[in-house]
DNA sequence: CGCCATTAGCGATATATGTAGAGTTTTAGT
DNA sequence: ACTAAAACTCTACATATATCGCTAATGGCG
């Protein structure tokens, strides 16, 4: 019934970045543009990584009025143990291949 | 040389807004989609008017977070006189027609 | 081996405000 | 009437996060 949980290339790609920086926190807009992952993607993705508890998610206010609040994320110990074991591939190589299909 | 300020028909129709319900807070995101103003018209226009007196504005913060805070406005006694002036026509009556071309 | 339920991805849309640059409109002054 | 110039409008784009609905992939099980 399940697939194995936070196998995808993408979710891989944002471990990669998280992990390259693990005590950072980073933005999911920033993420978004390392990762070239889309909102719809990435957004979704960062929740289910944070209602697992790999992520931890804490809001910041914008600094200028008129922007909206954002949403900062870092890898918990778990987070980091998940992204060594998944993403052992180099943190910035290889930014998300359009496919690598099997032939 | 200068053109007499605050004329236009989207001017106009921004006030006309405004003036349906002189007292209320409205946002330039609301009155956007009730003059169908793009932003990119109706910020600089309330801007304008708010430097010029004619507008009060005051930050709100977001209800929820995620979301930007939101500029709210307000007519200001000057912007009541303006907009009596210049807006006579009905509040809701012809809606900023697209041109009304001369022939 | 293929069925199919569950899960994930992704484009589109929504929320809100704002800036940049190009183009248009309108009137003053001659 | 013509022209110059300020004032104004409009199309894009940028900032950020999030949801919706459809499509695609995965892998357990018969």
């Amino acid at each position: 019934m399940t697939r194995a949980p936070n196998i995808s290339r993408q979710t891989i790609g944002v471990l990669a970045a998280l992990l390259a920086q693990p005590q950072a926190w980073r933005y999911g807009y920033d993420l978004s543009k390392e990762t070239g992952l889309k909102s719809g993607t990435l957004y979704p993705l960062l929740m289910r990584l944070s209602d697992q508890g790999y992520l931890e998610a804490e809001w910041r206010q914008p600094l200028q009025p008129g922007r909206p609040a954002r949403h900062a994320y870092r890898l918990t110990a778990n987070g980091v143990a998940l992204a060594r074991q998944r993403a052992q591939a180099q943190p910035g190589a290889v930014p998300l291949q359009p496919s690598a299909v099997r032939p």
